[in-house]
DNA sequence: GCTGTTAGTGTCACGCCCACCTGAAGTTGG
DNA sequence: CCAACTTCAGGTGGGCGTGACACTAACAGC
């Protein structure tokens, strides 16, 4: 038990577009059928520059160490905001790793979380030297390889995201609280990275209940307006894809 | 980081006639139609009595402490056997429970891990005073309240596996190398608690690739022989629901 | 007012899953 | 040896969800 210590990260995701952290009503979205407009919406995700060995100088994610009396979402949750300044509106527990020869100083146990956050909250946070935003789908080209296992990390949460995203409803936590159809579409088809049909969408994601209308309307666009909608909680329980005990994702 | 210990448990699931642990092919197997016998096939799960405080003489899960050197995944099959004997068929993680009060002794961090475990396999450990094969769906009534959180992530375990026998193919490893599709089904209807019908289960088990054909069948039986099947493995890859990296889902 | 663009609705076809039915192939009991 | 029984194995029709696509609605810009 000695010589054993527990850390937490996170991938945390926002829908930026391109590949500047801009907000997302700034894009052009992408097109229905097909191809991806440079503009496009992209899943981001925050690194930190290490300043310290083993891995000096290179991107990680943001983590930290657990501390006794929090519980490790909270840390999760600390962590995140101690060093990017984000705070998620998901949260939910990945998956533990501690492979013995993880990190080369010595032991080190890491429960890794997955986050979601809005996209202008994530366009107001500055970035500084050591925080950038990087596309997830293109992290070696942009930030090269990144420190410790933390590139299969993120392979890992992507995976997990894009499977989740088709059956549980939690798309939403890229956006604000109004948000149309479209806009919930096009976090589709960024997550599973291809594109959706919009009738069909509109109808799965009506008859899922997991999104309710509202009497609002989104003006100024160049087309008949879009109705806004709101998302809708699941109903106390095992809906959403949760046991009972984790209809808010985050225990333990 | 002082004061946090790092623990692993398994929720090991066996399938058992009843409540005694025999083997399974002495059991009399659940009628197609409907009501179970009393001698239907029951997941069972096996339990250690504690010796010390806290919880002393309370059944928890089997379990113990992670030493530096080995992976997380290997420490759950170490402790596993060291405690009841059994070597798993299917190990996977199931969740990190690091609340702080879980333990009323300090801090304690337990990374879950789910097992199945054959039937025959399972019969053949001797049931010492200190552990105790106990149906997983009558946990309270059997053995009293578990030790620590103990029975919350048994629920949790259970719900996973519910959810995920939907759609993966790990229902088999409960079963034998040949098997046929009835033990097969009556596996499905173990966990999932309900009744199948026997020729859609057939249709949809051998559509899905999961499981073939061998020459053997089964005889002795007061009916016509059935025809003995072989799990097949996903072919290398991201198929049964695991990420290229977790095809065999036990690393970490 | 015309046009372009996107929101939203309706319709049809295909495929999958489920309930039910029919025949086949063995064993048991007289 | 023969009848009865039980389960395997395969087939069929209907319902439902999803994908493809046509059509109408509403607003901005010129």
């Amino acid at each position: 038990m000695a010589d054993l210590e527990l850390a937490v990260s996170t991938v945390i995701l926002a829908l930026l577009p391109g590949s500047c952290p801009t907000a997302v009503n700034a894009a052009s979205p992408a097109g229905p059928t097909g191809e991806r407009p440079a503009d496009a919406l992209r899943l981001h995700l925050p690194l930190v520059r290490r300043t310290r060995e083993p891995f000096a100088e290179r991107w990680a994610l943001p983590g930290g160490w657990v501390t006794p009396d929090e519980r490790l979402s909270s840390a999760a949750r600390r962590t995140l905001e101690e060093t990017t300044g984000l705070r998620p509106s998901y949260l939910e527990q990945l998956y533990t790793f501690g492979a013995p020869r993880r990190s080369p100083t010595g032991r080190v146990v890491s429960v890794v979380y997955t986050a979601l956050v809005r996209a202008p909250e994530a366009a107001d946070v500055e970035v500084g030297e050591n925080v950038r935003w990087a596309p997830a789908d293109a992290l070696a080209e942009t930030v090269g390889d990144l420190a410790f296992d933390h590139a299969e990390i993120v392979d890992y949460a992507l995976w997990r995201l894009r499977t989740k995203v088709s059956y549980a409803a939690i798309a939403q936590h890229l956006l604000g609280e109004l948000f149309t159809l479209a806009e919930l579409r096009h976090v589709h088809e960024a997550v599973l990275g291809k594109p959706l049909d919009p009738a069909n969408f509109r109808r799965t994601a009506v008859a899922s209940g997991s999104v309710e209308a509202t009497e609002h309307v989104q003006t100024g666009a160049a087309h008949r307006p879009a109705r806004l909608y709101r998302a809708v909680l699941p109903p106390g329980g095992a809906a959403g894809g949760y046991p009972p005990w984790q209809s808010r994702p985050e225990l333990g």
